[in-house]
DNA sequence: CGGTAATCGAGACGGTACGTCATGTCTTACA
DNA sequence: TGTAAGACATGACGTACCGTCTCGATTACCG
């Protein structure tokens, strides 16, 4: 027997249904018709619920943007394993993210969210915690791996190179200036490893076979 | 009888003092108190002009924001000059930028402007041309220089290379997750040049005294 | 068990006290400022009320502009009573009316009514059923009767005769040439029963020297 | 010779192709499309004419729209002429009025000049004058020749008996309850010279059995 | 024939009101 | 207590007129 840390409920229990009717209802607004069209009239009326219901678990509709954003996300992102190389290991943890972000028009999504983060620090503090740090901890994990091998020096900026990382996709994503393929995410990887700067007197290639 | 390419403007002509006092109001608000206080109401009010006149040459607010945003940036921001090297170069082209990116919640401004732009592509092109090309060009005239010199090899790709750059400076700007500062500035600079993977037997430093 | 005509009203009830503010602020604004001053916004503010609410009751401020003076006048007009003849149930139905017309400017009020009755069929067909209809109907019945008594022949027209007693009252109203006196409202009766032409050898009652 | 009261008119004459276009364009919109689609805009641009110029002529767009009634209607009534009875002046005074009034929609016209008018004594004055007392200047003449005639006694108020007369026929045109028809129009005059109380004994040729 | 002066077109301007829509709160009845 | 229904205050939206204004261009006269 497990150790009951609520107290009794009391009252009618919170409707399941409607807790997914409501993200559901959400996330397909945002996805298909914008942000901007997430209005809570228009989220209440297709998800077949009334207004105050949605004010009663949600305070604000970024905050539930978020939540569906998230629903979405943890639903679809597997966890990278082990690729023996720091390469292997980036490419594996970046090339699902790139595609799922590809499929549909998360960059006004992202985009709005961070708009009202910048502003409200609650909603900043939830969106860093679901969808930001988490991706961190997975590259964080990545480099330490890395270092742990050999690969890298212990003295590389790890905070520095994840950034190096999701700062060049985030702002494809986000201005949409040029594609995020595939090419462009290996590019990157690579642009970060061996840098730029005239060819180097290294042994062999990137990633020595 | 010379060549009239200017037809008679017939009619009242624009004030231009209207015209002034709308872009400082909106970039006074859109910094002040976000860009969600940019209503049209509060502007017209705010710069003793009517709505209707804001309306005649803005069709949207955020056209309007993006307009006051560039006003105060193009004021802002030199014209960076040849410093010899591509680190220094390119040094001398970020520190500004982030300089003045730091001042002000800049993050906020831009996430909306990006929010709107990836839905209307109208405002999207006059976002690229007056805000994201320029930088760009910038920077590809840097590594246009380098190529020159010789400090990095003729197959570089340009275009990653400045994603690569404005990446992750945008990525704490939108984010916020770090402080956009100038070590991080000069760390970005050198993983580029440099790369991560264990230490480059190189000659000599990334900057060569 | 009962019959329950109503089905039960879910959701919050309809605000009584706004919909009386509503239409006093209406009342008040039409006639001691002209239906002109009845903007929706000044209502709104009058009252005390969201703009919405109104509109949610009333689709025009013609239709809030009727209703307010059916309210009023609803008030204040009473039934007349069975005097005995002809002329006297006549007079016994106008003089209550004109004394309330004449005490306050309705003539601007009913003709702006009438202006958007003769475009707006909707409101039309309301203007008639609720200020026009209940006044001809009282005068229809008062010819009825005399015709009972004998007092007029069978093939008088009565919906003539009731243009020949309302038209001169509201002619006056509307146009403001001449006042909407007592005197006047016994001559336009006088004359309808009598006729002018010439001294007629009536033994008759309508005018006992 | 007359003797010319004005002196010599300087600088650039008014237009009178311009003056004609305003009108036409007013009394078309007036007539088509009601008078709230009497806008200074839409006249001005319909008549292919600068706003200022028709606020250099017409303050209101009341007077304007006045303007342009009395325009339509000096051009269209005749003068009637004697008939040898009352009842046939009555009848050839109001025939052709009611057959032009009945043509178009001028009801809502005349109901919205009333409606400034009971506002604005200028725009009433001019609304008296132009409209109003013509018509009853050759009613009161119809009814001083039947006074010499000896067809109606010398006591009878001539100005009650013209509300008598057109009271009835604005009722009809303005409330538009009942059509205003050649019969009624009859049926109008012959309640006013015969009354309807009772057979009345007449001579008179005023309904010859 | 050139100067003076009013009118004209075009159209920008500060306002006010329109009617709609979204936000977030509330009140009621039902589950 | 939670939920559906829906009324409510607030306030921004984008549009349409209002009446005023500032231009340059036009068209008379008058010296």
């Amino acid at each position: 027997m497990t150790a009951q840390s609520e107290s009794a409920p009391r009252g009618r229990p919170r409707s399941e249904k409607a807790r997914k009717a409501i993200l559901d209802a959400a996330a397909e607004l945002l996805l298909e018709r914008g942000p901007s069209a997430v209005s809570m009239d228009t989220v209440a009326d297709r998800a077949g619920v009334s207004k105050a219901t949605i004010y009663r678990w949600w305070p604000t509709k970024e905050t539930l943007a978020l939540d569906a954003l998230y629903t979405e996300w943890a639903a679809t992102v597997p966890e990278p394993r082990d690729t023996g190389s720091l390469r292997g290991d980036l490419l594996a943890l970046l090339r699902p993210w790139t595609r799922l972000v590809r499929g549909r028009p998360y960059g006004r999504v992202i985009a709005a969210l961070l708009t009202e983060a910048r502003t409200d620090p609650v909603l900043d503090a939830e969106y860093q915690r679901r969808l930001v740090q988490p991706r961190r901890d997975q590259a964080r994990e990545i480099f330490r791996r890395a270092t742990a091998r050999g690969e890298i020096p212990a003295d590389v900026k790890i905070e520095t190179a994840i950034d190096m990382i999701y700062g060049p996709l985030y702002h494809r994503l986000l201005h949409g200036h040029a594609p995020l393929s595939d090419r462009f995410v290996a590019d990157v990887v690579d642009m970060l490893l061996n840098g730029i700067q005239r060819p180097c007197v290294n042994v062999g290639p990137a990633n020595p076979a």
